[in-house]
DNA sequence: AAAAAAT
């Protein structure tokens, strides 16, 4: 809810005396979890030594005066005085009586203090857009707005365009030059694109653009429901996570609020993840014992937290809950770490209280979350789905519907829906085609994957001899080191079990390697994952829990130690590496147990002018109609990761279409249909190439 | 058959 701190303060001023624990014209700022607490009795917030650690965390509001927090406080109200003349025009009017950009963590501060030291600015500067260059697009529907080249012309607002800025983003990839555009016309799309040529963005910007335009929601009073404008919905926890990560240097300071809500802990008891550097840490010694740290970020104070002569901490004041921190302190990691899950308890209720615009979020907490009615969906104009196909597929399909059908989401048509995804196999696309109103079919080719900048080699190995093979690979990877960092290594396998083995026999011969997988433990998840990022354990053996969107820059080597069943499912995997542009390498071992995907798997790799092994493609001939991806499906001629299917006869089979009111009648993308009828259902493989 | 996603 893009109004609610000022709300809330608004609020709690104007109604003062109202209630008990209003604050009476008080001059302090009120965080907004603590205000309209029980009152307690007292107040000894600061300066009461190690006994205050044990309080409980109400502190009456009207206990303040002024001075408790330092000299933030009253900052920030001075400058909400002064600074009466904002709001003019179309921009950055949101947010009336108190700034809220003034306690916005900043989120670029992390990059911009580590990745100087450690890369060249020219080589982080992320995308290497001569590999953009010459991609083939396609697009179908009722007038495609055109595609732009810059992204000054589109009309993005003022602090969205500081972001890109801040972000490095010098110009539009390709699925961003399209897709922008079709989006900020309010029309309905699917986008067939890699992940890693900037997906994230192009469905982010027209969100954040257009809550900033659109006209303010009103947060309803009285209830602690939030009512996001945007939902985001992804198939993973990490990547939920790295969503909102990048929606949130996309608005900040925008005034737009972009929280994240997904499972793996209890609800309240979500764990935070914090980032290095993040915060500083300062002794506060003009308290009775030197024991009290005041955590700070840049001006902010963040919280007050009670070390004890054993080590133990208590948090006194938590003052602003975020989530993106990983330990306070260069060196005071064990601290942080035994800190965290006492400090952040609840914090997702809470983040999610504070009001949200943009919601993130994995589908069983989303569920969870609407049956608690911590959230409506009644106020939705903006649904994005991540990685559309997988969440259209069998085991999420009936969650999504539940959110995007059965719940209070406004039908298509009055919300705008975004589907993006790498691949779009043409029964996902007639399932997703229910959500979508008009729609705009969009397809980029495959930049960055599986053309030229991964290079896709294929080893004959038998099940007995993978891990001394692996050996092999990860023996070359060693000595392999960009920008004086240890290449990074994904491999891929089967089942949870085989990941953990593989990464016990890894260790045990020597090289340093974690695992991630669905029967870990969230916190040890996201450990894993920062391990890997950060080199500590430069080999990650994961499941398919890591097959898709994941951006993990540096990645040198994907191996799939098993190959999926799943043609798509390879397409992802490879994915995360040669990412923005970078080269890449892709191993896969093949043997009998993966003949179904020969075929596919030949036919993919030539089209990426890859070198097909001559056992494989004699594997192809042998087996032409293998299940899993052998069903052909690469649709759309070479170089793309989907076709339209509306274009195929098949899409009109049965009356037109005109049943699902939502395609905007024919017309402009083709009118090859019309002959359907004699081909029915899903299958059909030739109607696809 | 496996994996993922709420507790």
């Amino acid at each position: 809810m893009r109004a609610s701190w000022a709300d809330a303060v608004a609020n709690a001023e104007s109604s003062a005396g109202a209630a008990d624990t209003a604050p009476r014209r008080t001059n302090s700022y009120v965080p907004p979890h603590l205000r309209n607490r029980p009152q307690a009795s007292e107040a000894p917030v600061v300066g009461n030594g190690p006994s205050a650690a044990r309080l409980p965390s109400a502190y009456p509001p009207q206990a303040s005066t002024g001075s408790r927090w330092g000299a933030t406080p009253s900052r920030d109200l001075g400058r909400s005085g002064l600074d009466g003349g904002r709001g003019g025009g179309g921009w950055n009017t949101r947010g009336g009586g108190w700034d809220r950009r003034e306690s916005e963590v900043n989120p670029f501060f992390n990059e911009e203090e580590s990745s100087k030291a450690i890369f060249d600015v020219q080589e982080n500067t992320g995308i290497n857009f001569d590999a953009y260059e010459d991609i083939p697009v396609e697009t179908s529907g009722e007038n495609v707005p055109p595609p732009v080249n810059t992204f000054a012309e589109i009309d993005l607002g003022e602090g969205l365009n500081q972001n890109i800025k801040r972000c490095k983003y010098v110009k539009p990839t390709p699925v961003q030059r399209h897709a922008i555009p079709i989006s900020v016309a309010g029309r309905d799309l699917m986008a067939c694109a890699q992940t890693g040529s900037g997906k994230t963005a192009a469905f982010c910007f027209p969100i954040i653009c257009g809550i900033m335009r659109g006209p303010p929601s009103q947060r309803q009073r009285g209830s602690r429901t939030v009512f996001p404008v945007a939902l985001i919905l992804s198939p993973t926890r990490e990547l939920s996570i790295q969503i909102h990560e990048e929606a949130r240097k996309f608005s900040y300071q925008t005034g737009v609020r972009a929280v994240v809500a997904y499972g793996g802990a209890p609800i309240n008891q979500q764990v935070l993840i914090l980032f290095p550097d993040f915060i500083h840490v300062f002794k506060m010694q003009n308290f009775i014992g030197t024991n009290l740290v005041m955590l700070r970020h840049t001006d902010q104070l963040v919280c007050l937290v009670n070390i004890d002569y054993n080590g133990s901490i208590t948090p006194i004041l938590p003052l602003w809950p975020f989530r993106t921190v990983r330990s306070f302190a260069k060196g005071k990691r064990e601290i942080a770490l035994a800190f965290i899950p006492i400090f952040f308890s609840q914090i997702e209720l809470r983040d999610l209280e504070r009001g949200v615009d943009i919601l993130v979020a994995t589908p069983g907490r989303l569920v969870d979350l609407l049956e608690r009615a911590k959230v409506s969906l009644q106020n939705i104009r903006y649904l994005a789905l991540d990685e559309a196909d997988r969440m259209l597929d069998m085991g999420f399909e009936p969650q999504i519907r539940r959110i995007v059908e059965q719940m209070d989401m406004p039908p298509p048509g009055q919300r705008q829906t975004m589907l993006f995804s790498a691949t779009f196999p043409k029964a996902i696309q007639r399932l997703a085609s229910d959500f979508l109103y008009n729609y705009i079919f969009l397809a980029v080719g495959r930049v960055g994957s599986s053309t030229d900048l991964i290079v896709q080699r294929v080893e004959f190995v038998p099940d007995s001899d993978k891990r001394s093979y692996l050996m092999d690979l990860v023996h070359a990877e060693k000595t392999n080191e960009t920008h004086g960092k240890q290449a990074l290594t994904l491999v891929f396998v089967e089942t949870k079990k085989g990941a953990d083995s593989l990464e016990h026999w890894l260790c045990m011969n020597g090289f340093p390697a974690t695992t991630i997988h669905g029967d870990r433990t969230q916190q040890e998840r996201e450990q894993a994952l920062r391990s890997f990022k950060s080199g500590v354990t430069p080999i990650l053996v994961a499941t398919d829990v890591a097959a898709r969107g994941l951006d993990i820059p540096h990645v040198a080597h994907v191996i799939n130690f098993d190959l999926p069943n799943d043609i798509d499912d390879y397409v992802h995997r490879i994915g995360r590496t040669g990412r923005a542009g970078k080269t890449g390498l892709a191993t896969a071992f093949f043997n009998e147990s993966n003949i179904s995907l020969a075929k596919s798997l030949s036919e993919l790799m030539q089209e990426a002018k890859q070198e097909v092994p001559e056992w494989l493609a004699r594997y192809a001939l042998a087996r032409p109609y293998g299940s899993g991806g052998g069903r052909s499906r690469r649709g759309g001629g070479p170089r793309f990761g989907g076709r339209d299917f509306r274009r195929d006869s098949n899409y009109n089979r049965g009356g037109g279409g005109s049943d699902h009111g939502g395609y905007g009648g024919g017309g402009a993308y083709g009118s090859s249909s019309g002959q359907g009828g004699g081909h029915s259902g899903a299958g059909f493989a030739s109607a696809w190439d």
